[in-house]
DNA sequence: CGGCTTTGACCAGCGC
DNA sequence: GCGCTGGTCAAAGCCG
């Protein structure tokens, strides 16, 4: 019924500084080399330096367990094309559930990193928040290492996104004012009602020096890693439809999440490659 | 045997 | 300054 399943995804670029460092971290240990995490001090120092709490680029996915399944367990990782290696958990003030930290495994030296929760209020929905990027080619997704997911290779790159081609897409590179969010909210309710498509939400917060973001974005943009360098990242979760009034319940327990208005220009495009950059008030 | 998960410990940021 | 909390490390064990 309603609640086939929704996706949404948010980006947060909160601060380039810790970009930076990812990425410095990520240059220092050339890709696809053994530097792994077991190394010296020196480099745990500077793990840990960076091992922070204002994590630079966010994207923050949700889906439903049940439609994530892609013969994975419900605690696990959604589907996607890279392979994940679990390096953490920690419970979580606030919720039942623990959250599972995961680092891309496909390349060593990769800083790309995930972590997975459940939401609070509802079990059978995952709350992945992306953070970094890869720093290597994506796998070959016409192999498909995930077992029997569908792939949709039309999927468009971020390249393609970032291109106003369509009305559609220049309204979505326009800044959002959240005080736009009751709206938004009917915007969504309608629209989740209209499509049963997925419905990505793709919020790039950025944070005063759009210019160095800008330039980061063409280099490390955490979509970058979910739309260009493996498009087809999230088919399984695009072929979710989305819950209506319950998901927008469930938006409001996540604090972090600044769904406000960029979720209504999102509904207002039915295929899942919404992107909101969300510029500075 | 290599890769992954689990889990306790450590460290740093943040709030009071 | 201190305690809390989140994020990461790394050893040990498990699994294919």
């Amino acid at each position: 019924m309603r609640e086939d399943s929704g996706v949404r995804m948010n980006m947060l670029q909160e601060g380039e500084e810790e970009a930076k460092e990812i990425h410095k971290r990520s240059t220092m240990n050339s890709p696809c080399e053994k530097t792994d995490s077991k190394t010296s001090k020196e480099n745990k120092t500077e793990n840990q330096a960076s091992k922070r709490r204002k994590v630079i680029q966010k994207t923050v996915v949700t889906v439903r367990i049940e439609e994530n399944a892609g013969g994975q367990k419900n605690e696990g990782p959604p589907s996607d094309f890279w392979s994940w290696r679990k390096y953490g958990q920690k419970p979580i003030k606030g919720s039942p559930y623990p959250r599972g930290y995961y680092r891309c495994s496909t390349c060593k030296g990769c800083s790309a990193r995930k972590q997975v929760e459940r939401c609070r209020t509802d079990a059978s929905m995952l709350i992945i928040t992306y953070t970094s990027t890869h720093n290597h080619p994506g796998p070959d997704v016409h192999t498909n290492p995930n077992q029997g997911q569908p792939i949709l290779s039309t999927q468009p790159t971020v390249e393609e996104k970032l291109l106003p081609s369509t009305p559609q897409q220049q309204q979505l590179e326009e800044p959002i004012i959240a005080s736009d969010e009751d709206t938004s909210k009917d915007h969504l309710q309608h629209l989740q009602s209209s499509h049963n498509c997925s419905q990505l939400d793709i919020i790039t917060n950025q944070e005063e020096n759009p210019s160095t973001v800008d330039e980061q974005e063409k280099t490390h943009n955490p979509l970058s890693f979910l739309f260009h360098e493996k498009p087809l990242s999230f088919s399984p979760l695009m072929t979710f439809s989305t819950p209506k009034s319950e998901e927008n319940d469930f938006f409001d327990e996540l604090e972090e999440l600044p769904i406000s208005s960029s979720f209504t220009s999102i509904m207002r495009s039915s295929s899942f490659d919404e992107r909101i950059l969300i510029l500075p008030s």
